[in-house]
RNA sequence: AGGCGGUUAGCUCAGUUGGUUAGAGCGCUUGGUCGACAUCCAAGAGGUCAGCAGUUCGAGUCUGCUACUGCCUACCA
């Protein structure tokens, strides 16, 4: 039962008239990966490792373009290693994606009118790896159908127990290290999903606001200049009810006076002081700004400066305003008192409101942030409070998965100190900045760094803890009194309380880790790293491939893992995560749109493959929507984009495009026009076959060992080696650019090899060959054929794997290889002594000549299906050698070699020391055009190159070659306008 | 506000240390289809390389400025 071990194509080995994608695909993946072709390459004799790391995708995600292009880029490196003989290791594994994935289920829950609380945590959390269970294999099954060969064996999950074993081992370190630590900071806040974010996962956008100004009168009545108020702007009024302060900056005229005053808060009973900070922009607004620490970053900053002031809460966790009916250690929070300095001296600024005095409006107690606003503003304006809102554009902050505002909140919470120094005196952001700096790791594109180390700069400590459910819960214990104990376990904790004298109770902390916790430690997490010197030194997948080679990825996530990876691999393994991180532009719309479910315009690498109907393009683009009404829009576009639907492409063809779109620094706008192209480049290889099968198959195609051969058993043409010569450039083109990354260069010079050379030359030349050439000819021809055809399949396998595994189970055996399959062949190396110019350049004039006739009867509108004679003059030998190819490639009737062309009415060009004539009715005006054209053009050649050399600059500083080169084109270009204007002249 | 890109044919894009007539695919025009391929073949039209200035014997390529455009980061209440 194991028919996926002997290769699918043991039937007929007749190819169909063309390419079908559909037909190959299916059975060559698990004929690959039931062999075992993918397992990582353990053989510690080699010296070259490849690894590459799989950016792991969300377990229940499903593939879309960027996975294409990005798995596409990593599978055609990992191919290339594989042949090319290395150890090679593909990771592949998904990430638990902490809050999309209880995004999702919750979302799930809520259709059914359950809330996770309704579950309790241990319930959710089952409900959770159900959904992982249930659609957890599908982005893994896509990836399948691309053709991606990681190895699967090694597959892992970022919440496998191995992984947490390595999250909890860490997190310990770290802490005991003191680079983590627990803290009450302001944090963005979701107040959606309830939980704390970081930095990284708001977003800012630009929305339409308002500005509001308002007036805080002075307690005083009154100020020294009659003033009677000081007027605050806020974007956000609602945060005035926990303002402690109002702030001018020092230097201010208008102000300074004012400073150490009081201002009454409106519509709160309380008064609040002028202080005065240099934070403050004179020349932005009125001059003051409202003091809100609590709620607002930069406040919160002031008032650590200024820590003689207050500091509350006025929202609840759902962004809510509090009640004042609250038990005090609720969420309402109070802790000023204890932050004061010396027990709370508040200095000369007195009449400070006390924490239980603080009252907030029950007007607005319990309402929502928003509506609480709405009420704020209006109480204001009727009191006379406001003095005007005046329309702003401001920067919006959003949580990037649920769009909701953040709100900056005062809560506990988990830190990694990224600029605290350990015992080495560096911080881990040094050490990842040092990593870079010294070259250790490198980008690609090089200008990457700037980001890198812009980003590092100016770093803040990591918020790792998030109140959420689906994650690694954080492994530490809280004792009666709040003592924190972090360990491996609760034993461990236990036995950590007892030593330090205490029996009683230990609570874990309900808190689970950002999801980019674990996926710093990727690079060695997925090894199977123990934190443990002997065992790991016995690792020999660890010891191989860490670092790993290259990380493949977009930028938009150089910080959320690029940078962590560095910073958690360096730190706790002493070794840098990868060698190369590759940034690969973004696959956009065919408009240059990001492509988005709400814009739908989304592709699915799926759908190219497999092709898909118009009707099931426009259901899969309109069903889901978050706003339906967007559906008639999406439609009418799709409709309109694709009216046939999508062809199906293919995966090879869909890899091909990757490719060759993958210029760097760039991204992509995906041109289904191009897929269209190299579908057809799918379509050429395998009728190029064809054509080589009809060929060789059954024939002595010359493959025996030359030395058991008689002499003359094979004669290879100048045609012969010419390909050959050109096929060793192609594979030295090929590699520099898989070393260099450049994926499209790589596509590029097999595409041209391949259908210009190979195709649109060669075969046609071997044509000839083969019907005319000696038994010892067509056998070297019918050779070349065949070996150069299987060696465009190994060039071309890492990019487009199925078709040339496909083709390649009937060329490889008939090349003398007899392997099981393309990807245990070696890839294909560049024999410069294969090279050779001669034939290059007999090939090359032959071209010339070939062209030459070609676009002659083009200008002469002979009708490709007409042959015509040809008289050709020159060298006689060599233009009997070109006779029968011309013939054949030019449609000549027959070629005729003469000293000296005849005077004739006839069209005449020029190729190197040959004259060809086309003994066809001319067109005397026609003639007359098309050499007066040419004889201007050369002419002005001519006299460009003559304004070089007349020059003296020119000359005397240009290098040599260059002025030679100059010079013996003018010669050249004199000679010919010669001729041609003899030619003109005979033209009546 | 800072940083990084982009601007080359109607469209999508190549163009490597400056050096022959700036290339490809698609689209377009014309003409074909004997035995690999119409998912094809042949010929052809189409470009002031965004603009200006500079460096240089020589600039699509290097430098500066401008315009338009995209993205990233940080933001002033």
């Amino acid at each position: 039962m194991n028919t996926a071990n002997t290769p699918p194509q043991e039937q007929a080995r007749e190819l169909a008239k063309s390419f079908d994608p559909k037909t190959i695909e299916s059975h060559w993946y698990q004929f690959w990966e039931s062999n075992g072709y993918y397992a990582a390459g353990l053989n510690p004799e080699i010296k070259d490792n490849f690894c590459i790391l799989l950016p792991p995708p969300n377990v229940t995600g499903t593939l879309h373009m960027g996975h294409g292009f990005n798995q596409t880029l990593m599978d055609a490196l990992t191919r290339y290693h594989r042949m090319r003989g290395d150890n090679t290791l593909w990771q592949p594994g998904t990430d638990h994606a902490g809050i999309a994935t209880q995004i999702v289920v919750e979302r799930q829950l809520d259709a059914q009118g359950v809330s996770r609380h309704d579950l309790g945590r241990g319930k959710f959390l089952e409900k959770v790896w159900e959904w992982k269970e249930y659609s957890g294999g599908t982005i893994t099954k896509q990836m399948r159908r691309l053709g991606t060969s990681p190895d699967w064996s090694r597959e892992r999950f970022t919440m496998d127990e191995g992984l947490n074993k390595t999250v909890t081992e860490t997190f310990v370190r770290l802490y005991n290290e003191g680079l983590i630590y627990r803290g009450k900071r302001l944090v963005n806040w979701d107040v959606k999903l309830g939980t704390a974010v970081s930095d990284l996962e708001v977003v800012q956008e630009e929305e339409d606001g308002f500005m509001w100004h308002i007036n805080y009168p002075l307690a005083s009545g009154q100020g020294i200049n009659g003033e009677l108020h000081l007027t605050v702007a806020t974007t956000r009024p609602e945060t005035m009810l926990g303002d402690v302060a109002v702030m001018v900056h020092p230097e201010d005229e208008r102000y300074k006076h004012l400073i150490g005053q009081n201002v009454k808060l409106p519509l709160c009973d309380r008064e609040i002081p002028i202080i005065a900070d240099d934070y403050v922009d004179k020349e932005f607004g009125t001059g003051v700004v409202k003091v809100t620490p609590a709620h607002d970053f930069n406040d919160y900053a002031v008032r650590q400066r200024h820590p003689y002031l207050p500091i509350f809460n006025i929202l609840k966790l759902d962004g809510t305003i509090i009640d004042n009916n609250m038990p005090a250690g609720g969420e309402r929070v109070f802790d000023f008192i204890a932050d004061r300095p010396e027990g709370g001296k508040v200095g000369s600024l007195g009449n400070q409101p006390n924490a239980v005095d603080i009252r907030i409006p029950e007007a607005y107690q319990g309402k929502d942030r928003f509506d609480a606003r709405k009420l704020i503003v209006i109480d204001l304006e009727v009191n006379g409070y406001l003095v005007k809102a005046e329309k702003y554009k401001l920067k919006v902050p959003r949580g990037d998965r649920t769009g909701v505002i953040i709100e900056p909140m005062l809560t506990d919470q988990w830190f990694v100190a990224m600029s605290k120094a350990d015992e080495t005196g560096k911080s881990i952001t040094q050490k990842a900045l040092d990593v870079v700096a010294s070259g250790e790791i490198k980008f690609y594109p090089e200008n990457w760094v700037n980001t890198y180390n812009q980003w590092l700069n100016n770093i803040q400590d990591w918020c790792i803890s998030r109140q959420l459910w689906w994650g690694h819960q954080i492994p530490a214990w809280y004792n009666d009194s709040g003592k924190i104990y972090v360990a491996h376990d609760e034993a461990e904790a236990k036995a950590l309380a007892a030593s330090d004298g205490y029996t009683g109770n230990l609570k874990r902390d309900n808190d689970v880790l950002d999801t980019w916790y674990s996926s710093a430690l990727w690079p060695f997490s997925t090894l199977d790293w123990m934190g443990d010197k002997v065992k790991d030194d016995a690792n020999i997948a660890l010891q191989q491939y860490l670092p790993s080679s290259v990380l493949v990825t977009g930028f938009d996530i150089i910080f959320f893992w690029v940078a962590r990876m560095v910073m958690m691999t360096k730190h706790i393994t002493g070794k840098i995560p990868f060698k190369h991180v590759y940034v690969h532009g973004l696959i956009r719309d065919a408009e240059g749109q990001k492509m988005s479910k709400s814009k739908g315009n989304v592709l699915d690498p799926i759908d190219l493959i497999d092709g898909i109907s118009l009707e099931d393009l426009i259901k899969k683009r309109t069903t889901g929507l978050m706003n339906p009404k967007q559906a008639e829009q999406i439609e009418k576009r799709t409709r309109k984009e694709f009216p046939e639907g999508i062809a199906a492409y293919g995966t090879d063809a869909l890899r091909f495009t990757f490719a060759a779109l993958a210029s760097p620094g760039r991204d992509i706008k995906f041109d289904l026009q191009r897929c269209d192209g190299y579908r057809n480049f799918c379509n050429k290889l395998w009728n190029a076959t064809r054509f080589v099968l009809m060929n060789t198959e059954g024939q002595d195609n010359g493959l025996e060992e030359c030395s058991t051969q008689p002499d003359g058993y094979l004669s290879f043409s100048q045609a012969d080696r010419w390909i050959v010569s050109q096929l060793q450039r192609t594979e030295a083109e090929v590699e520099k650019a898989f070393i260099d990354y450049r994926f499209d260069l790589a596509a590029k010079a097999i595409y041209e090899f391949v259908w210009d050379q190979y195709c649109d030359w060669y075969l046609e030349l071997a044509k000839v060959q083969v019907q005319q050439g000696t038994d010892a000819e067509k056998r070297a021809t019918r050779r070349t054929l065949l070996r150069v055809l299987e060696t465009i399949l190994r060039l071309a396998h890492p990019i487009m794997p199925f078709i040339t595994e496909e083709i390649w189970q009937t060329i490889g055996p008939m090349s003398g290889r007899n392997g099981p399959s393309i990807m245990l062949e070696k890839y294909p190396q560049s024999q410069p002594g294969k090279i050779d110019e001669a034939a290059e350049s007999w090939v090359a004039l032959l071209k010339q000549a070939v062209d030459a006739c070609r676009s002659l009867r083009g200008e002469m509108s002979i009708s490709p299906a007409t042959r015509v004679p040809l008289i050709a003059s020159g060298d006689a030998t060599q233009l009997a050698l070109y006779a029968p190819y011309l013939k054949a490639l030019a449609k000549l009737e027959d070629v005729t070699i003469v000293a000296e062309l005849p005077e004739a009415d006839a069209p005449v060009m020029l190729v190197n020391d040959f004259k060809l004539m086309l003994k066809v009715e001319i067109d005397v005006a026609a003639e007359k055009e098309r050499l007066s054209k040419e004889i201007a053009r050369l002419a002005g050649e001519i006299a460009k190159a003559n304004g070089k050399l007349t020059n003296e600059s020119f000359v005397a500083r240009a290098p040599a070659t260059v002025v030679e080169q100059e010079k013996a084109r003018v010669a050249e270009f004199g000679t010919r306008v010669e001729k041609l204007n003899a030619q003109l002249a005979k033209l009546k």
